[in-house]
DNA sequence: CTTGAACCTACAGTGGCTGTAGCTCCTATC
DNA sequence: GATAGGAGCTACAGCCACTGTAGGTTCAAG
């Protein structure tokens, strides 16, 4: 059953992500090569869209690519203990928790800056005032530890 | 007072930029070109000095260097209102407060799935199942909002 | 004068895509 | 069967904020 061969672009309907990155996972080898369309089109099987549900599942909840990769991998030997998935799973899990600290520090940092700035001249301002001296920090943020990143979407 | 004349080497230690990056801001303008010594190195003064602490600054409270662009064309005019610097602070804030939101949804997720795997086989991993269904899971996570992003340092 | 650390430029690489240019292919309608 | 236009194809550049490398030059101490 469900033998339909899908289209890129169906693909890209059904799991939400875009054709351009079912063809940039095909090229990093996160997704099988797919057949062609005798017109040189990419034609998925069912094994496809659920690796790529997978794959966007684990993508959402921040994963690496490589991390992906390892958690493929190791759904493909149903046999072996799942130390190594656990593994994975608790170092995120750390990633994302020192990540959080670090926001929080930050957050509270620039309420305190925003909460003192009365709104006046620039000369005045303590946001201005506050970059130009940490000393005037309340906390001691950054210095290479785990540092701000940019955002996706 | 304090006519030293910087090296490049002499600006890294004092601010915690590292040299290349130091090179980086100037290519891309948010550091106003050095002077040279006869021996074409860059020799920097105190207000170099003063503009790399800021930048570095702001860095570490998550800025970015486009709004550093701004916030330092801000500081130099100091007789305008602050309201453009606050206006960025306090964009700034929102995606911090964003960002925090997601990375607490991920942290409970992640939670979830670790508690619930009893440490078996692959085969029965709950870490592999919840992330080949994401119905598994307690929260409606990721879905292009504010998504997940790699880490520095 | 020699050594070697620090400096120089230019450019490639990181992660995880996204966007563009310039084609070809597929399908629906006339 | 012709045509239009949406979807697909490849190849490559760009994003952010750096970081690292190669291969050369300059500077300061001994």
């Amino acid at each position: 059953m469900t033998a339909a061969q899908l289209s890129i672009g169906d693909l890209a309907r059904d799991s939400g992500v875009k054709v351009q990155t079912i063809r940039y996972y095909e090229t990093i080898g996160l997704l099988p090569v797919a057949e062609r369309s005798a017109g040189n089109q990419r034609r998925y099987s069912e094994a496809h869209r659920e690796r790529l549900r997978f794959l966007r599942h684990a993508r959402e909840l921040g994963f690496t690519l490589d991390q992906i990769r390892s958690l493929l991998s190791l759904s493909e030997s149903p046999d072996m203990p799942c130390e190594q998935a656990d593994r994975i799973a608790r170092e995120h899990l750390e990633t994302v928790e020192q990540r959080l600290e670090r926001l929080k520090t930050l957050q509270t940092e620039l309420q305190r800056m925003l909460r003192q700035c009365a709104g006046g001249k620039v000369e005045d301002c303590r946001v201005i005032e506050v970059l130009s001296d940490h000393t005037l920090c309340a906390t001691e943020h950054g210095h290479r530890e785990v540092a701000e990143t940019p955002a996706e979407t």
